[in-house]
DNA sequence: TGTTAGCACTTGGGCATGTTGAGTGCTAAT
DNA sequence: ATTAGCACTCAACATGCCCAAGTGCTAACA
């Protein structure tokens, strides 16, 4: 028995399996698909697709579904990422216009790949930890509250209010500003833990206090600024597409409000050599995902960020990964110019 | 017969329908509360109810579920808000610890207030049309592309990336920045319109084209901070107190991410008396609302902004108008603070 | 050895029918 | 005005039946 046709008659079962959300049993197969055998070859070739666990049936006479191996499979060996549509590229193409502010970007980029792909999307902010300082400034909006800004030179701006112990004064804060400026601008976020006690040391002892109590705010900001945060969109697609839901929606959407839960599940995803990564139904580290999928690759500087949709583990993979793919590369271009 | 004990009537089947989710019938009232007469009776007072379009039999020989309009009278004459648990007073005044800044306030709150309710919690950014610029700064990213931060006196922080038409130096900024913030600093955000115009026109000629670049960034700054924006948590309840839903939650999580809807929505809330305002089911202005409530106040300075909640017609009231108004308040004397 | 036709077998889903129990509305008595 | 009683309705559940889809197997075939 040929080895590639049965690989042929799982694409077979996954294509049709996710296009009509029912079992598909060996006839429907033999007549929308043009192998040239006839059904009961295809069951031969279905009952070892069954031994090996590619495939497996509901229940006794019912049509078989993908397991979440045969969905790996699938992927990793017969599919192919089609290209984009047209419409598709042109509505990617029109992320490029409009104000280039990192939030908006994303917040824009996200919404576009939850269109592109009707699944939910996510998307991871860019790391900043090799970022560096390119300003900062302190505003007093009370006589004991400072607001510290943090600019990044990757155009990221984090923002904190510190306490003070006592009364300050605006020129204090401006002599400080100044001051701490001087010391760090230019270096990266990550070193300034290290680099900011020292500024603290040299200040004039009247100032000392505060100066300790804004290092301890900007050392806030970039860490805030390292750890990581994320947008998303298309959660009404999570309850459309599965008005008969394979899918629980409930603890999907829990891990969606864990942010946590779905940025370590990105970081944690390793690079795929083929550019985009996916983790299918089980092999999700989260137990609320165990009937979903999640496809997913890096953008930006060293791909560092990821970006991805979590969607039912019957999904188009194909289109998917070719949107996620595109919409990847049209946003590093964006960020890195 | 008696008009006081009708309305005992309604809230008993209220009560126990949010309680069990099922239609409740004549001999089970009187089971379940000491109304001091028979099922007959009973069902009499319930023929009147449903001559009102109080209440609704889902057919012949179901129990009552109380119509939108019987939430109605239901909210607005017969329940009395319960004063809240100690456990969650105690929830809340955590709340008052850790940093302070507006948008991890608004994140606590929100996500607080969905767990307390158990449904999806929403809360607008407080309004800001009648902040005043505290401090402005542009920073040269590239050559071309200048960062402008606007900070208000509220502690908000706002910023854009503005594109050159020709190169600029950080000197040109910083002059530029000195003697925008010398025309600017302390008017109000809603006047900037009118007033930087008037800046450019004194700029030198030979930055009066940058200058009119950055006043534009800066007046779709102060816009943009006008322009509402909002978090939400809770989504996830959605799924969970709907599992056998009465409540669709598709069209909802579709409102949920229609921003603007949910804006409106709250914005169009007229102000209760009470403290608290409810829209039942299809009050809502909006279709896929139809079978949901929300419960909001104003909070903050003027009670302009909102916060509230979302959730089926079904649901608790009197605890879920105590939680909201509860948090409402703490969050005010917050941010008042 | 791989393919095919044919056939017996399994089983979920649809349908028609019967039964039950909760709940109602009405009437007559209190 | 309230109540007891009763006939009536109807969703929910159960039962039994049949059908179609789909399988696995065997025997014949190239």
């Amino acid at each position: 028995m040929s080895e590639p046709r049965k690989l042929e008659v799982l694409r077979a079962i996954v294509e049709d399996y996710v296009h009509s959300r029912e079992p598909v049993g060996s006839k429907a197969l033999v007549e929308r698909h043009h192998l040239g055998v006839s059904s009961a070859t295809i069951r031969n070739d279905m009952a070892l697709l069954e031994e090996e666990g590619l495939i497996a049936a509901p229940h006794t006479s019912a049509g078989r579904i993908p397991t979440d191996k045969g969905y790996r499979l699938f992927v990793d060996r017969i599919s192919e990422v089609k290209p984009l549509s047209a419409a598709e590229r042109r509505a990617i193409h029109s992320l490029l216009e409009g104000p280039d502010d990192v939030e908006d970007i994303l917040e824009r980029t996200v919404r576009l790949l939850s269109q592109l792909t009707n699944q939910v999307a996510v998307v991871q902010y860019p790391h900043l930890s090799r970022a560096r300082v390119r300003h900062i400034e302190f505003v007093l909006l009370a006589p004991r509250q400072i607001l510290v800004v943090l600019i990044a030179d990757s155009g990221k701006v984090e923002q904190g209010v510190v306490h003070a112990a006592t009364d300050a004064a605006d020129e204090e804060l401006m002599a400080l500003r100044t001051r701490f400026l001087g010391s760090i601008a230019g270096s990266q976020l990550d070193l300034m833990p290290q680099v900011l006690p020292s500024v603290v040391a040299l200040c004039p002892p009247a100032l000392r206090t505060l100066a300790g109590a804004l290092a301890l705010g900007l050392e806030r900001l970039a860490e805030r600024s390292r750890d990581e945060r994320m947008v998303m969109a298309g959660t009404a697609n999570l309850a459309r597409s599965n008005v008969d839901f394979p899918l629980s929606i409930g603890p999907v959407l829990e891990a969606l409000e864990e942010q946590v839960v779905m940025l370590r599940l990105l970081s944690d995803m390793a690079e795929d050599p083929r550019g985009v990564t996916v983790s299918i139904g089980r092999e999700n580290p989260y137990d609320g995902l165990s009937e979903a999928s999640v496809v997913a690759t890096g953008y930006g500087p060293g791909s560092s960020a990821k970006i991805g949709i979590l969607g039912p583990t019957r999904m188009d993979y194909p289109n998917t990964m070719a949107a996620v793919r595109a919409v990847a590369r049209y946003l590093s271009r964006i960020l890195g110019g």
